[in-house]
RNA sequence: GGCUCCAUGGUCAAGCGGUCAAGACACCGCCCUUUCACGGCGGUAACCCGGGUUCGAUUCCCGGUGGAGUCACCA
């Protein structure tokens, strides 16, 4: 068999050669260490939570070591281009602080290392495609669906593993003369990677292959056999090809991406061989789990089942990004936590992040951790910094919530209730929860959420006529509660919740019953900050008319 | 089923031959306190099993078991 002149038969209308491609995409000119990595999507414009993860890796990474992150579009399957993805994707990332440096854009490619789309790389997939079969590792298969999947079942009826390799590899046998033929005829037919392994081989005969993974270490497994598909009927390639040429031709460093990549590594190994080629370092990470309340199994976090997979799912709910991000590398890093707690006010880009800290099973995704750490997050904001952010989720999700930022000095001062004492409240964690929490502070939304506490029961309106009747708004916090003291004392209420305690049979309540019944008239809540914080917020007008009402 | 990865409390996790087996979240109790939150103190709770190697294994090796992933002209 004559290699090169099928070569030239299959791919007539390739001229340029392999090496052309190399000079073009010479080594970059970093300095030493830098990393170059890539994110690549398909671009459904379905960015999750698993891209996050994964992209925040490869950003770091680069980042961290002057290299260069950049965009690429996986665009090889038939699914439908979702119009605008690129645009999608660049700007949900960039809501979480992720920037890249080159790829694609919404204005075309930037960089040099282009196309960045791999649908408009066809030619160059091809060409080494095409250099593949004249070296003889590669060549054109005809079989069709259906013979395939004969293939299989008897495969599958034997017991052996499916797929076109070894004997099964019948294209391989293919003379010169019949796939002229056949090409004559237009019969449709894939290029397939001829693959020197051979699982029929006795056991300790079977090649292996090692590859030295950045978060796993040493990995093992045997060499693969598989015939796999390289370039698809349409000349375009598939993944795996894809993979190995871009990552090579764009001088990737370090190659990021989930362990469901794990299985068909082999593949790639084979293939960069076959290229000449030098492997990059790769990054198997730990796969984002979930507990599945089927099974009670932790499985893999799906895009179909489970919806705090998307990213759409926290911004909906208001998480501030740097929660997100905060959260995410406590996850992805272990000694992150222990790092942020040494240095609380550092910027996050600070942490050195590293591969060898990275865990290997994979990590529950945990809403109780990220609503910890986001209360953290959200206390290091201003206060206008936090009406920019409610506001800018509110703009997006919440339309109908315009009215709450009409004035900017109100909701600020609201928002920033108790955050500057020595020990600061944290109530906020996400926008939607801060808007419920200070639902009261709008006439509108004010609603009587709890009860009056029993204990004043027979007591309310008098309780609240006297508190009117001595409320002064220029009173200072100190003086306002000296009025609530004696009101308590003179109704027959403890002022010290401990006598009331030892002696409940005195009282008929103690003084948290009185400022509680106090709270539920001006909040319609039992629970909130410090009432007379609020109350100055609210204006002395606001506090009688909403006192009034009880009376 | 083959191959691969993984295995410490409910969750995330330190540990890398000798520890009373860290810490964080969650949970419980107490304290602080006019409620809640915050904060402080304390508590419940873990090395999957069986063989080796070793004076000694959570740690190293082997074998199970369990879980996960993957076996496409999808990525």
């Amino acid at each position: 068999m004559d290699y090169k002149n099928l070569a030239e038969l299959l791919f007539p209308h390739i001229t340029k050669t392999p090496e052309e491609y190399e000079a073009a995409f010479p080594q970059r000119d970093l300095p030493e260490g830098a990393k170059v990595t890539r994110l690549g999507p398909s671009p459904t414009g379905f960015i999750h939570l698993g891209n996050l993860y994964s992209a925040f890796v490869d950003e770091r990474l680069a980042h961290q070591s002057g290299g260069t992150f950049y965009l690429r579009i996986e665009d090889t399957d038939d699914k439908r281009y979702v119009e605008g993805a690129v645009e999608i994707i660049i700007n949900s990332l960039r809501f979480f602080g992720i920037n890249f440096d080159e790829g694609a854009t919404m204005e075309g490619d930037m960089g040099a290392y282009g196309d960045y789309t791999q649908s408009n790389r066809g030619p160059i997939y091809q060409c080494f495609a095409k250099g593949l079969v004249a070296e003889g590792k590669a060549y054109p298969c005809f079989l069709t669906a259906d013979e395939i999947n004969a293939i299989r079942e008897e495969q599958e009826a034997n017991k052996q593993t499916p797929g076109i390799y070894g004997k099964y590899a019948v294209s391989r046998n293919l003379t010169m003369e019949e796939i002229e033929a056949k090409l004559a005829e237009g019969i449709p037919y894939v290029i397939r990677l001829k693959s020197d392994g051979d699982m029929s081989l006795p056991e300790d005969q079977i090649r292996r292959v090692q590859v030295e993974d950045a978060i796993r270490g040493r990995l093992d497994f045997p060499a693969n056999d598989q015939d796999t598909v390289i370039l698809k009927a349409t000349g375009i390639p598939t993944y795996h090809f894809a993979h190995v040429v871009d990552d090579h031709l764009m001088r990737t460093t370090h190659v990021v991406r989930g362990a469901e990549w794990l299985p068909s590594l082999p593949i790639h190994v084979e293939l960069f061989e076959k290229l000449g080629w030098e492997l990059p370092i790769y990054c198997h990470t730990a796969q984002l789990m979930k507990m599945d309340e089927e099974t009670g199994n932790k499985r893999k976090l799906s895009k179909r089942h489970d919806p705090e997979l998307s990213l759409d799912y926290y911004r909906n709910l208001g998480y501030h990004p740097a929660a997100v991000r905060e959260y995410l590398l406590t996850i992805l890093n272990s000694n992150f936590e222990e790092w942020r707690m040494a240095n609380p006010d550092a910027d996050i880009d600070e942490f050195q992040f590293t591969t060898e800290k990275m865990s290997t099973g994979g990590a529950l995704f945990d809403l109780n951790k990220l609503n910890d750490i986001s209360k953290d997050v959200l206390l290091k904001l201003s206060a206008a910094e936090l009406f920019d952010f409610l506001k800018g989720w509110a703009d997006e999700f919440k339309p109908e919530l315009a009215h709450l930022f009409e004035d900017r000095k109100y909701l600020e001062k609201i928002l920033d209730i108790g955050r500057h004492e020595a020990k600061p409240r944290k109530d906020h964690i996400y926008a939607q929860q801060m808007v419920e929490n200070i639902s009261y502070f709008f006439d509108d939304m004010f609603k009587m959420e709890d009860e009056f506490p029993a204990e004043t029961a027979e007591d309310l309106p008098a309780i609240l006529k006297a508190y009117l009747d001595s409320y002064d708004h220029a009173d200072d916090q100190s003086g306002w509660f000296e009025k609530i003291r004696q009101i308590t004392e003179t109704m027959g209420y403890a002022v010290k919740p401990k006598d009331f305690k030892k002696n409940p049979d005195q009282f008929k309540g103690h003084v948290g019953h009185v400022s509680t019944a106090i709270r539920v008239a001006l909040m319609g809540r039992q629970q909130s900050p410090d009432v007379w914080e609020i109350q100055q917020i609210l204006g002395e007008e606001r506090t009688r008319e909403r006192i009034s009402k009880f009376l």
